[in-house]
Parts: C-alpha cells; sequence; structure tokens
DNA sequence: GGGTGACACGTACGCTGTACGTGCGTCAAC
DNA sequence: GTTGACGCACGTACAGCGTACGTGTCACCC
C-alpha cells in the first residue's frame, strides 16, 4: 500500500514537468515515477487532460498576493503583476501548461477579486476595471510565455535569425537594431512594459503619474 | 501518383486543424486526407514538429500589411495590430499553434521589420523601439491567446465560474462585476487595449496623444 | 541497357491513453 | 463469525501514435 492521492500524483507530474518538459508527461511515466501501477492513478485522476488542469491550478494557487490596501494603487498593481512573474519563474516549464489550458479554475478567482478591487479602489467604474484587468492579463500572459518559450529547447543561445544570417537590403531597420533584438533581459523588458502600462492607466484615471516604484 | 508536396501536406494539416482542433492532427490522419500513405508524408517533411512549425509558418505568412508609411504613425500601429487579429480570427485553431511553438520563423521577421520602421518613424531610439514592440507583442498574443481560448470547447457559452458559483462573501468585487465578467465583446476588449497602448506609447513620444483612428 | 535518384508504400517497433477484469484489505450488518 | 460491499492497487489488452527501415516502381541520364 503506497497511499496514493490526488495531491501527491499532482505533485509528481509538476516534478516531472519542471525536470524534463511537458511532452515528457505519460501516465507510465508519472506511475513509475511513484513507484506505482499505471492504472492506480485513475482512482484518483479521471483522465490525464484532468491531471494536467489540475497541475494548471496548483500552479496557479501558488501566486502570493500580500496585497496591501493602504499602498497607492499603482504600487498594488505592481506587486500583482509580479507575483505571476514570480511563479512563472518558479515554474517555467509548467507556466506553459497553465497558458495552454484556459479552464477558468476557481484558483484564478482570487487574484481576479484582487484586482478588481485594486482597480476599484483607484477609483475606475466596474466596465473600466473588467476592461483593464483584461488588458493587464493579455499582458502578463504574452510577456511570460516569451520568457518561458526559451525553456523546451536548449537554452544557452539559439541561433536567432537576427544574428547573422539577416539581409540587410530586405530587413535594413532590423539589421541596424540587430543588437537590441538579440540582447533581452526579461526582467527588464517586463518591468519596461509594466511602467508603461501602469503610467498609461494613471492617465486614464485622471490623476497624475505617480512613480512611487515598491521595489526594494 | 497523387503528386504530394509539403505546401499540399501543409495545408491539409491546416485545414484539419481548423475543423477538428490541434488534438486531432496526426500523420495518419493527414495522409488519409490527402488519400495517401502515411509514410509518404516523409519524403517531404521530416517530422511531425517540422510539419507543425510549417504550419506556424504558413499561417504567419498571411498576415497582411498595407503598411503606409505616410500616415501617422499610431494609425500604422493600429493597423499592424489589427493585420494579426484578422488572421487569428481567419484561423482561430491554428493560432494556437502558432503561439505555442516560438519559433523565430522567417515570415515573422517581415512584421517585425515593418513594426521597428513605423516606430523609428515616430521617433523612438532603437532600444525603445525594441522594447515597445516586444510589450506590443506581448499584449497581441495575449489578447489572441485569451480569445481564441474558446474555440476548443462548445462555443454557445461555458458556464462561467462567475455566473451564479460565487461566494459574494468571499469574491465581492467580482460578485458585483459579474455582468461585465460575463460578457465579452473581444473586437472591442482589444481594441480597448490596444488604444491604451497607443496613447500610452504616444505620451511616451512626448508628442500630444494622437486620435487618429483609422478604421473604416 | 544499366545505373541513379526520387518517391509512394508496407511492415514493424516502442510508445501512448485508458477500458475492463481481478484480487486484496478493511469495514458494516446480521 | 460470516457475509457482503466497497476502495484501491494492479495486470492485461486494445486502438492509435510517430517513425525507422526496406521495397518496389517509375523517370531520367550516361
Amino acid at each position: 500500500m503506497i497511499m496514493l492521492n490526488q495531491s501527491r500524483i499532482v505533485a509528481a507530474a509538476v516534478d516531472l514537468i519542471e525536470r524534463e518538459g511537458a511532452d515528457a508527461v505519460s501516465m507510465r511515466r508519472i506511475a513509475t515515477e511513484l513507484g506505482v501501477g499505471v492504472m492506480s492513478l485513475y482512482n484518483h485522476v479521471p483522465s490525464k487532460a484532468a491531471l494536467l488542469d489540475a497541475v494548471a491550478e496548483a500552479v496557479l494557487s501558488q501566486v502570493e498576493f500580500t496585497d496591501d490596501p493602504s499602498a497607492y494603487w499603482t504600487d498594488r498593481v505592481r506587486i500583482q503583476a509580479r507575483a505571476f512573474r514570480q511563479i512563472a519563474h518558479h515554474y517555467p516549464r509548467c507556466t506553459m501548461v497553465v497558458v495552454s489550458r484556459q479552464r477558468t479554475s476557481a484558483a484564478g478567482l482570487l487574484p481576479v477579486e484582487r484586482a478588481l478591487a485594486t482597480l476599484r479602489d483607484a477609483g475606475f467604474d466596474g466596465r473600466e476595471a473588467v476592461g483593464l484587468l483584461r488588458m493587464f492579463i493579455a499582458y502578463v500572459v504574452g510577456s511570460l510565455l516569451r520568457e518561458v518559450g526559451v525553456a523546451p529547447a536548449i537554452p544557452p543561445v539559439p541561433p536567432d535569425v537576427t544574428s547573422a544570417g539577416v539581409d540587410p537590403a530586405l530587413f535594413p531597420v532590423v539589421g541596424e537594431l540587430a543588437p537590441y533584438l538579440e540582447e533581452c533581459d526579461h526582467e527588464e523588458e517586463f518591468e519596461f512594459g509594466l511602467e508603461l502600462l501602469v503610467q498609461a492607466m494613471a492617465v486614464r484615471a485622471g490623476g497624475t503619474v505617480v512613480r512611487g516604484d515598491a521595489r526594494g
């Protein structure tokens, strides 16, 4: 008797995904990992798809919010956005799984609540708050996708299209800006867009642009 | 003799994906679709992964740019963003494939060239232009992912978490804004974020905020 | 005519998800 | 104490997957 249960299975799946990538996930592999027969898993998980949904939910539920309602709303927005980026960094390969399955899970609802509360506090009406949240989620998801996309390949430095094989006649601007296109500090990039979005929201809020960056 | 070739295979794959979803794609299925043996495909395509890369490239290459360098840069940005959304609408289920494989393909280079040229024309320096482009891509990708995510399920109206099963005590704001969360006009939402981004870029450019929306 | 390549094809191997049946442990009812 | 029900780990089995490999049939060139 090995006391199988859903959370142990999900944990093994998360572990496996992080170690060997999402393609390596198979029911047999997970069972072996747990020292268990394949079909035993099905006593706790209805299907592989459901297992991956559970993985997504488990990862998403680990987003830590230390929301401080007394802080200025722009700082609260920044902190919430960074919370997502943090777990995406902690589970880079699972992030792909989370994003690719768009199940509206319960774990995703708390962040939504916090974000909407923040935006309401900032003075936005309901419709605007929802619209801004959707835009924010789109930006964060898109950023994390790019940042995490390098994971499956051998990380060191994929021979980018921009490195040398670009015809300057066809792509003059790309050629000129190649140095900038090759280097990419993901954190810096994320913060750049985040700041632009926050500023844009502040402008829309009608207030003055606030520079109270909350990072250490 | 049935005159197989790569583009016919890719076309069949695109067709199959749009009709039955990415999960339905298998080499055998595509071969059957083409009235051909399975292994014949491998005379024109090295592997399934390469085929999916080719699908992504084919879809991406259909993005139509009618870039008018004489137009004001904000309008050019809007048009380019909408061009992506348009093909995503035309190939909703392939969009997922395009996004999930982050191969830096040649087809993706022309849009980059156009976008960077536009941003340089707007007066941004090289570093800023690249940063803004990355932010823009993140937003567009994130938006399209949300918009396209509904495709695999039965489209009509998935019973959203927000509809009724939400405890107003735990999620007061979500409960209050449920009507806005349930409805989602994707085009309106996309334009909302797009406008906010363009405005933010205009502010950053130091110029005045320009409202020259170019849509008919 | 004989060699050479391109290409459609069949077979086969190891892998996948999972439906189904089986056996064993524990617990409730009689 | 016996019996039945039930939970759960497990083995077997099946259809389907990607693809390595060998084979046969052409068109073409020397």
